[in-house]
DNA sequence: AGCACCACCTGTGGGC
DNA sequence: TGCCCACAGGTGGTGC
């Protein structure tokens, strides 16, 4: 489900609703739900802990806490959301509550429990158990030129298993790699060292373009992605190739579906070479 | 290095 | 109408 602005999304909702307080002990109905450490632990040790702030890295929401940081993925289908006092929220996907000291919670839900929290006490654990093999988040914290070298050093991959790689650089998901690739006119199945220096150029100016976008739209909601309020994203109206298998491009070839990377792949055989 | 395949889960939609 | 299969926004492990 949430690729990178989906999670920003959710991290720019969340963090003036949530910031400042404390945690009091979890209700963990599905344990597996819990990464790292084990379940009971968990529980017990992020009870009384406060939020100082959210970031993200990739698909990784990371709360700041004044002791350590609590990590979660969403996966596929992870929801999270804050509900104040007196307006819980239950439904049949429900894996885990996180309450505050002040009544209000943060509502875990994922029909496919896919998604993952761990709590980290420092920056080792951080990246020891989370962020091992997540490279630079591609919005944030990658320069152009850094990604176009980056390309280069990875010249036998296809572009899209590369972009889709987390490794290589975080928070493109199927959706807006299909975008990306689409804008820049890139056929999915190139290998990356087939791309100029100007073809990158653009590919880097879409990435960061339909990224500013889905998050300017509140995210892409196709059945089950949520922001932290609990409302849809708009995004979806605005793709150009995903899903969109059959209908016609705006140059009026129709947008083919094939599998790339081992995802549906959306593009066009006419914008895109 | 790169990729194909399976696993983890549950639900939905299309075809027959 | 109902059943079955393919497929769904992600990632990690294995093995070629």
């Amino acid at each position: 489900m949430p690729e990178l602005p989906e999670v920003e999304v959710i991290r720019r909702d969340l963090e003036p609703l949530v910031g400042g307080k404390t945690f009091t002990r979890p209700l963990i109905h599905i344990p597996t739900t819990i990464a790292y450490p084990e379940p009971a632990l968990f529980a017990a040790s992020l009870s009384g802990r406060r939020i100082r702030s959210i970031c993200r890295r990739g698909k990784y929401l990371l709360v700041n806490l004044d002791h350590g940081t609590l990590a979660i993925h969403l996966r596929m289908t992870g929801n999270l959301v804050y509900r104040p006092e007196g307006q819980p929220g239950e439904d049949r996907f429900l894996r885990l509550v996180l309450p505050f000291t002040d009544g209000s919670a943060l509502y875990y839900s994922d029909m496919r429990r896919f998604g993952r929290l761990w709590l980290v006490e420092n920056e080792e654990e951080l990246n020891k158990f989370v962020l091992r093999r997540v490279g630079p988040d591609i919005y944030n914290d990658l320069k152009k030129e850094d990604f176009i070298c980056m390309l280069g050093q990875r010249s036998r991959a296809c572009i899209k298993g590369l972009l889709l790689d987390q490794g290589f650089a975080a928070g493109m998901g199927n959706i807006y790699t299909d975008e990306a690739l689409f804008l820049s006119g890139i056929d999915p199945r190139r290998r990356a060292g087939e791309i100029t220096k100007a073809e990158a150029e653009k590919l880097y100016d879409s990435i960061i373009k339909v990224l500013r976008m889905g998050i300017k739209f509140g995210g892409t909601t196709f059945r089950d992605y949520r922001n932290a309020r609990g409302a849809r994203g708009d995004f979806q109206a605005k793709l150009k190739v995903y899903g969109r298998r059959g209908e016609h491009c705006r140059c009026g070839a129709v947008i083919e579906k094939t599998t790339v990377a081992g995802r549906t792949t959306c593009y066009c055989p006419c914008c895109q070479k």
